[in-house]
Order: C-alpha cells, then structure tokens, then sequence
DNA sequence: AATGAATGAGAGTTCATTCAT
DNA sequence: CATGAATGAACTCTCATTCAT
C-alpha cells in the first residue's frame, strides 16, 4: 500500500500538536511551568517524550505557544461582552461564570503567567504583557459606565473597580476552584461587590 | 579559651534554626517548595549549605517545620477575633486587614500549601488538612452569626459565607499583592461581599 | 499496469544504494563519522529517513561500506602508477595532484578512519587496516627507486621516504583544502621534499 | 577542627579546574568537541561528572576556555623564535620540532577549531579568528626574510612559502603522530621544503 | 518499495544531599 | 559547630532506529 497522503499526515500532525498542547495546558495550569516535567506531559498526552520535539522546539516554546493562543482567546471573549444579550449587570455576569467555569484551564495558566512572570520562558512573560489588563479589562469599561448610569453598579472610578473585580476573580481561578465543603463562591455572592 | 557551654550553645542552635526556617519561609511563600533551591535559602539565611542538614533532615522537612508552625500561628489569630474590640464587622474587617498585609507571607505560604498539595512534601499537605479550614473559620462563626442578628450581615448560612469570603481572601493573599495600577482591591470593597 | 519486473526492480535498488552511499560519502568526509547525523544523509539523498534501512542494516553498516568501496578504488588507482605515462618524478606528481584535487572526498574519508580509529565503527577500522599503508604504498617503491637511479630522488630508504611523504599529503588532505589566503601548498613545493 | 582556610580552597579549586582542562584538552584533541561526552571528562580527570559544572558553566564553556589559554601560549611560542639562538634556519625548525612533538596537544586542538569551525561552539571560532593565521605567522616573516638573504631559504613570497611551510605542520599536527611504522616524517625531510 | 511519525537510549545539565576537613 | 567541594539521581533534549500505513 502506498505511503499516507498529504492531507492525512497533516491531520496526524495537528491531532498531535492538539493533543499535546491540551495536556500542557492542563498540567502547567496545576503544576505551573517548572512543576510540569516534560515526562507528565508525555505520558498526560499518550505520546513518547521524544514526541514532544518533534512539534515543539523546547518545553519553552510548547508553553508560549500555549499561551499565545490562550490570550488571544480570551482577548476574543472580553471584546465579546458588549454584544451579549441583556442588561450590563448581566453581561458582566455571564463573563464571569464563562470564567469561573468552562474556560478555567485556560484562566489558570494565563493567571500563572502574569503572576510569577520570572518562572516563566521570558518571551511568554513578553507576550503577556503585550495583552496586557488593559486589553482584557478596557473593552468592559464601556459596558460598566452604562451600568452605573442606569443604577446598576455602584458608583467609583470604572477602571478601578473593574480592575479590582477581575483580581479577585483572577485569584479565585487560581484557586483551581478546589473540591471544598462550599465550594467556590457563588457567582452572586462575588457581584455583591459591583451591586450598587 | 573554654569551649562554649550548654546553654550558650543552645541559644546559638536555637537562632540559626530561626534563621534557617525565616530564610525558607520568605523563599518559599515567593517562589513555591519546587522553584526554591537550597542554595537560595542559605544564602539568605547567611549560612553555608551544608549546615542546613545540621537542623533539618532534608528540605522536605524544613519546609513542614515551617508550615507547622505557621499553622499554630494562624489557629491563635484567628481565635483572637472575637475578642477584638468593635462591632462583629469591624472584627472581620480587622482580620482580613491583617491577613491582607501584616502576615502575608505566613499566609502566602499557608495557602500555597492548600492550593497544590501535589506540589509540596506528603506530610506538608497532612499537616495542612488537619488544620483544616473548619479549623480556622469554626471561631469566626459566632462572631458572623452575631452581626447577622443586628443586621450587619446578609442572610445566609454563615459557615458557607464565612467559607467563601474566606475563599477569596486566601486568594488574593495568593495573588502576592502585585505592584498592578490600581492595587488589590480595598478592605472595603471585599467586605460588601458580606454587609447587608 | 503491471508491477515492475525483476530487472526493473533491481536498478531501482542499486540506484537508491548507490544515491545514499554518495551522500553518505560526502557527509561523513566533510563533518566526519559522528558529526553526519542520518537525517541529514536522506535529506542529501533526496530519500526518507526509513528508506536508508532498507538498503543499510545501520549508520555504522553504511559507513563500513562505504569505507570498503573507497579502499578498493584507492589501492587500483596506486597501482595504475607505475603505468602512468612519464618519468618516476613525474608519475608520483600526477598521483599527487590525483590525490590533491579530483578524488578529494575518497582520500578525506579514507583518512578519517586512518586518523581516528575511536570515532568510527570498529569494523571499519579493521578494514581499514587491512588495507594497511603498506598495500597503498608497495606499488611505488619501484617507482621510486627508479627515481633514486635516475639521480630525480634523493637518497635514503625508499620506504621510509614514500611514508613520509604520503603522510603529509594525507594530512593536506584532510584539512580539505580551504578558502585560505594562500590555499593548499603546490605540489611543486611538495615535491621539494623527494627531489634531489 | 575548623573548615579549611580560603588559601587551602582555593589551591583545591585552581586544581580541580586544571585537572579538567588538562583531561578535556586531551580528548577535545583526540576525539573533537563532539566526539568528547563530558563523562569522557569525567572520567578521565577522575571526577563526577557533576563536578565539571561548578566549574565551568558548560561543556562549551570548557571549550573556550580552552582554546582560550592555548591560544595564548601559542602567540607567546611563535612570538619567541626570532629570540631564539642559531641562525633562521636552525629558529624555524626549533619551532617546528616543538609543534610537532612538546606542545602536540595544544596544536591539535588549536588546529581542529580552525578545521571545522563549525562543530565547536560559535564563541570559540571566533576567538580562533581573533588570533588568526597572521597572529601566528607574522612574527616569522622576519625571520624567514633573513635567512633568504643569507642564502638558507629558497626565494619566493615569504608569506606565501611561510603559509605553506605551517599548513603542512598543522595538517601533520591533526595527524596525531600515529604508531605507524615508520612515525612522522623527520623534521629535516620538511625543512627541505624551505631550504634553497 | 517508500514514507515519516513514533520510540527510547543516552547526552548535557541541575540540584538536594553527603562528607572530608 | 561549620564549611563548601563532591556526588548522583533526575531532568530536558537529540537522534539512530522501528513500524504502521
């Protein structure tokens, strides 16, 4: 039979990349970049260590290229806000469950990187900082003013009230929302400190 | 010249432990059990590495020594509330303004302990269960229940309040307190999570 | 259509042996026997990586090969001499410049196994010295003798001269002749060593 | 009994890194950067091979620092001959019988990085650069001058025939002097390259 | 017959721990 | 008691070799 064909290697290759990428994401995000051995990754992702160097030039370039596309993911999901359906209290809201819930991995690791930035390969501390909170928190300003203006939100500084919010929120994703008695705190409980 | 006696020789073993574990508490509240090395801790302790080994059998043990105690520490404190001066709000507000600067570090390294037990020596993260949360946050129950009943506080079950609050403090105290724009969030702020 | 015949197949197998052999040769004269990695032979070749073992057990198989082809090219070629139109002066100078310039790439790798026995496969080095100076140098004594007779040589053991002198073109040989100022000596200049 | 004074530990210390110089000169020499594990070093200075690293940053490192001193004493050698007692002749064929027998070690190595500049670390080339041909060379024109104004050398560009004369050296040099039957050619047989 | 993705043994390097002094 | 040179296990990474397709 003759060899597998452009198109299907391909796919083996980008399965592969993914699917070492995903365990990456889900071990750095626990362990953090030196807690993570290149041999956790392998086995996480089914695949040899030498694998690894074959998609990936260096364990550096495996996590900044991680959290390359994490950032621009959630630069996506803030610039989102604005359009969501519902009153800006509600749309705040749903970003934080959106946070606080299904893209937690990604959070983590970004939240990791910003964090203990000399840990890290110093181009993904580089590329953080390019998406800087300004990039994540500036698009919500907008929707908080008009949240303040129709009595939703308390009244304060957007910027740094926001800025504050996503702190905690931030620490809490750290937290890898543990397997505690109460559990993380609720949604509710946390726009208590928006809620005017 | 005589050699030194018992008890001058007591006192000289019991400050170089003091440094040694005040040495690996900054260390390792800063950069995490794995990302300290043991060269870095005798450097800031002022000693040679080897004499490490002379006080502690490894530096799995340092590290629980460290733990150890600053658990105790944490257990007083938090027993201390109730018989801080102010009403049942101010109480709270004084802990967590103390948490949030004064014992930082004891705290960071307490909660990094909780936050990834598989990261930290085995008998560190048992250690750390048997003070369990209940621990720290059963004695700041009463005191929850009797701002609940002059209105302070909102309604609720108070150990899931008093847990999530508590949730959030540890992880900003996590967060280092970074040197971002605008700070972590004010005292204030985190407490409306919990005013009625 | 028809798979390809026999005959077919056959050529297409001495064609790939014969491909990778020349890229080998190449590799391993230029950047030696542990500086030639096999990635870099099937890229020369134009083959994949997996081809390569189908015509050669190993790295080491190949290299041996190799060797044995080139030392029977090199002994056919020293006993062409005494054939070689001229006077003996004349006939050791066109085996000199022979030596010097079009079969470059043969004498190098040949000299690299004489030169570090260490570094390449043991078997290669065995051949290597079955092929010993002496069979690569025999064929010129008469030669040089001759000379000695017709007053072109100077005097002293024939043997011991001719070693000396194919030690240093050897050498030169190995240095593969680089881009320097001045470039490799003369032959002429050579020459002055044997010459009356 | 007190820890060793800082005379004793440095004398320790100016030891261990002589030992794995001398140990890595050698088999840099023999074997080539690449061809030389750093348990080969090891091994051979009678160390761990931990040990290498709290003296040299890596094996790159060692490599540099290598050349680096050789390099220096070779300056030193060629800067001397014009000193040295005799006439020009007997100055250069002082100088050559060192190269080729005394400091045969250092030679090599000096020589291999000039060879393949390519396969030592970047920063040892470009040191090798640094003390280029002319370096190394430029001393003797002088010499070599003189002595074809007394009659000793034959006529010719002095750089030019100089080159030549030290290409063949160097080329010998790489040879490592085998165990050959009859040696390396005896210094007179090369010196009649030069003499008129 | 041919491909190149996948493997794993072994290289260079780091660092907790030991030990002669 | 105190030192820091020395060790070796474990880590990241490379590359000859294998194997499913």
């Amino acid at each position: 039979m003759s060899p597998l064909n452009k198109k299907q290697l391909d796919q083996i290759k980008d399965e592969r990349r993914a699917q070492i990428k995903e365990a990456g994401l889900q071990l750095f995000a626990r362990h953090g970049f030196g807690g993570t051995k290149t041999s956790m990754i392998a086995a996480e992702a089914g695949v040899s260590e030498g694998l690894i160097y074959r998609y990936f030039k260096s364990k550096d370039e495996l996590f900044i290229s991680i959290v390359q596309e994490l950032m621009e993911e959630g630069k996506r999901e803030t610039e989102e806000v604005p359009r969501l359906p519902g009153s800006p209290y509600e749309q705040i809201k749903s970003l934080t469950e959106n946070m606080l819930s299904e893209n937690k991995y990604a959070f983590m690791l970004i939240l990791q990187a910003a964090r203990k930035p000399e840990e890290i390969p110093e181009e993904a501390a580089k590329i953080f900082e390019s998406y800087s909170a300004e990039v994540m928190i500036e698009p919500l300003v907008p929707v908080f003013i008009k949240g303040q203006e129709s009595g939703e939100f308390i009244a304060g500084d957007p910027h740094q009230l926001l800025n504050w919010y996503m702190y905690v929120i931030n620490s809490l994703i750290l937290d890898e929302v543990g397997e505690k008695e109460y559990g993380a705190p609720s949604v509710e409980l946390l726009m208590r400190m928006l809620k005017s």
